[in-house]
DNA sequence: CTCATATATATGGTTGACCGTATATACGTT
DNA sequence: AACGTATATACGGTCAACCATATATATGAG
């Protein structure tokens, strides 16, 4: 993550990404299709916003078959991490993200990278 | 400040505004007529971004005869202070905002709020 | 009251970010 | 190969955010 500190945060100014963010932090690690199914949007517009996520280097990508795991970069500088950290722990106790954390939970037929390798 | 997490990080996203609120943090209060200086742009549009974070309740104004200070919200939730005081300490050691403490810290007639009260 | 300085806001223009739709690509199955 | 699912990208449109210029407001000095 080389990128000026203001486009750091412009990444995280849009509620598509900070819920997406937040859930795979909170995961560790989530396919397309499993955001798709929380926030309730459509799959071109997650798509988008991971792309802009992963050319920031704030996210990886990790392909498994037909599926494209997302997970917070290994790397990630201290200092943005801190800040996803603690927006998350705020971010928690608040709608939507609440709300989301419940809707994955209750996803039916949700891949499991332990069980489709 | 009452505002979506989102909307926080945008007022983060804005170079302007970040400049303007790492001086701040570190100077502790600061007049527009010192960020115009400092930062090296025109006043109506420090006055715009800076109205944009009152508005939002990060930052609160005082005036003191002719000039207006700004100050971080004494009440600011710890979370969005928690982010900005790690937003600093990543961004003190980066340009353009190295380059700002300096120019602010050689700025003549400095207005000193101790002395003109 | 007049003038100068400091700050805020109004106005109109431009650009870029986001959107949904449509399509392309990749992988697995048969 | 043909088909279905998952994901990515291309395209065109819309709107909000930012900008600079101009002007309004507030304070202090003379």
């Amino acid at each position: 993550m080389n990128i000026p500190i203001s486009h750091f945060f412009h990444l995280l100014s849009d509620e598509t990404r900070l819920r997406s963010l937040l859930l795979i932090h909170q995961e560790g690690e989530l396919c397309v299709c499993e955001l798709v199914y929380a926030l309730g949007v459509i799959q071109p517009k997650v798509s988008r916003h991971l792309a802009a996520l992963r050319d920031a280097g704030v996210v990886i990508d990790r392909r498994q078959g037909q599926w494209v795991y997302y997970q917070l970069h290994p790397d990630l500088s201290d200092w943005a991490r801190q800040v996803i950290d603690t927006m998350v722990a705020e971010a928690v106790n608040q709608e939507p993200f609440i709300n989301d954390i419940a809707v994955l939970a209750d996803m039916p037929n949700q891949p499991d990278a332990a069980c489709c390798a």
